[in-house]
DNA sequence: CATGAATGAGAATTCATTCAT
DNA sequence: TATGAATGAATTCTCATTCAT
């Protein structure tokens, strides 16, 4: 069975070498300075030429986009490491506090976190976080009137904070997500405001995108 | 000897008129497209020529802070009011809503909001930030393990999720606010991580400014 | 009668100057060089930084445009002058000279002559032609198996001379032109092969500019 | 001691197969896309990597060089076959109209087309057209006060028309062409103007290589 | 003073050419 | 030897800021 990976080549030693070095070099520097800092700085960074930048990434949109599949893979990995969780209570927990951590080693780049151009790997996201979220909820560890949607909302939420604080304290941010976990048990005060509606997530991505574009 | 008020000179009523309109179309502007639009739109919205933009503000920069002085203004009045409140708990809650609202009017450039270069007014704003908390939480109302630094960190959170929502659902933050809220009455749960320090935020604002610039 | 050409506000004086000399070197590098140059060679020769450059003529295309336009200007007086002519079969054949001119005075954008995107201008010129040629005609000086289509080709033609002569002869097309004009002359050959149709002579245009964009 | 083909080594078999994929290549590319078309596309199509490209032309301006020799080559084959044709009239007419099929299927090179590096092939052009020159000329069927210099000039006027029409109408300029020719019959009209020089000829070429370097 | 023209340092991207695999 | 990865100068265009009118 010679499953032959068409569209992505493999690539030369070299070459793999070089897209590594970008990559790390994008991620490093996004995080310090964010998505706005030249290609240019970032090519030195990883000690290669623009052009050698330039061919493994035919654009700037795309490099962020590698960037952030990275992260996206990041997030998936560490839902299916909290299904596999014993408690689904310490799962869900566990799983946000992952995805904090996350955000924040990619601080620059956040805003496109959840705006990547390549579904499937969100749509597996999304699949994993309902089922976190109902067997937390099943369990009784969370409101039942929470959604996939307000998940959405919570990580931006903690990314707001992250940004913030992530230069002058790694770990501030911690405390305000044991604030938001407490929030989610289950208590008889009633949410004023209805939740976003999947298609408003969806906007809610698509303008992050018009919004970085247009500044 | 007529005190000559040497800081801020009185204007003329017409440069007077030209600040203003200038700062009003800044906040519609930012608020539309984000910092990073030219210099010259926001002179043409406002039916200025760039010249005269500079002359009132010789730095994009101090433009910038003119227009979070003006929303730290009203954060300052939102929280006056509050105190003024006849329900301590009702008051704090009234007066964070309140600043949802002013960042949600301004989300083009709240990443700057916290971080004015006039450390006056946020004093004062902090002065009452803490007389709302301390009142709040002697009403049982709040848990008595939080400290403005969390109230602080409570704004770059609800921030996060209006910048990412504004545009599609102009009342989505409310519920997260919601839940944020159900967050500070008190319960028996231990907050693990300690608060950020005040020299954290201070240096966070900064850090804050630095990342815009480097952006 | 206060005819407000609104489209085109007034230029300040020094505005004026400038634009005026962007289009003198812009004409001038041109011919030398072609319209490959780079936009900083054509400021530079100016005398103005390229920010001026570009804020008279938004695109390079634009100034590319600008100076076709005035050639087409050119053409259009040209042709008014030879309907003024009082003999027609002197006045076609002067038209055509002058033309001959016009393309040797800015030899470097004539690929773009044909092809300007104001389309008023040369609807003016083609009605002119179209006059010019049917007079010819009927004074018997040009054959009648000639259309406005075979001016159009005869002027390419004149194109490929004068590209290929500018520099080292400046009057070396004449002689060609000496030769095509006789060829106009009435005969009883005949011509084989048919014009080209008016939707053919648009597309023409069409291709130039599209080929002109691919290299 | 066997010579050894000291200018011009024999290739290996496949070398001489690479070198020929390359110049079909180069000439479809040229052709649709003109000589700006990058070294890569070339390569592409032809189906190798740009450093074996490199191995045969270590340079774009001599691939250029060598698809134009090709083209000089075919000119040369229709100079000879008119020199065979039994009647000089229309062997100097059935020659200038190869000459025309000839830029019609190279359009994107034709600038450099006629001016190659190695003198040796123009030379024996030029001794070949002359000769159909003064044939047809003893005939009776071309004026006798053109030269060599004319039909030179004539065919950078076909170029012209060839280069506008071309994608448009593949047989426009056959009536162009069918003009021209009847302006090459005796009359008794005097031409006005004087040909070219050789010399002029010579450095209008050099021109051309200029040219076409600045852009 | 108000205006908007001028400036020039970047920014993203391309491409001829060289060089490691 | 063939390949295609690496390089970096050059190109078009933007924008904060200064300056002439």
């Amino acid at each position: 069975m010679t499953a032959a990976p068409a569209v992505e080549p493999v690539l030369r030693r070299d070459a793999a070498r070089n897209r590594a070095k970008i990559l790390v070099a994008a991620r490093a520097v996004f995080g310090e300075s964010g998505v706005d800092v030249s290609v240019e700085t970032i090519a030195q960074r990883a000690g290669v030429g623009v052009g050698t930048l330039y061919r493994r990434f035919p654009t700037k949109e795309l490099l962020i986009g590698a960037v952030v599949d990275e992260v996206l893979q990041g997030v998936l990995s560490a839902a299916d490491a909290a299904l596999a969780h014993e408690s689904p209570a310490n799962g869900f927990a566990e799983f946000i506090r992952a995805v904090g951590w996350l955000q924040f080693e990619h601080a620059g780049c956040l805003t496109r976190l959840w705006n990547s151009s390549t579904g499937d790997l969100r749509d597996e996201i999304e699949t994993a976080i309902r089922a976190l979220l109902s067997r937390a909820q099943s369990e009784g560890a969370v409101r039942r009137d929470l959604v996939y949607e307000d998940v959405i909302v919570l990580f931006w939420s903690l990314r707001g904070v992250i940004e913030a604080t992530a230069t002058v304290s790694p770990e501030g941010w911690l405390r305000h997500l044991d604030l938001l976990l407490t929030s989610l048990v289950p208590t008889d005060t009633h949410l004023e405001h209805p939740p976003l509606t999947p298609e408003q997530v969806r906007r809610a991505r698509a303008a992050v995108a018009l919004h970085d574009h247009a500044g």
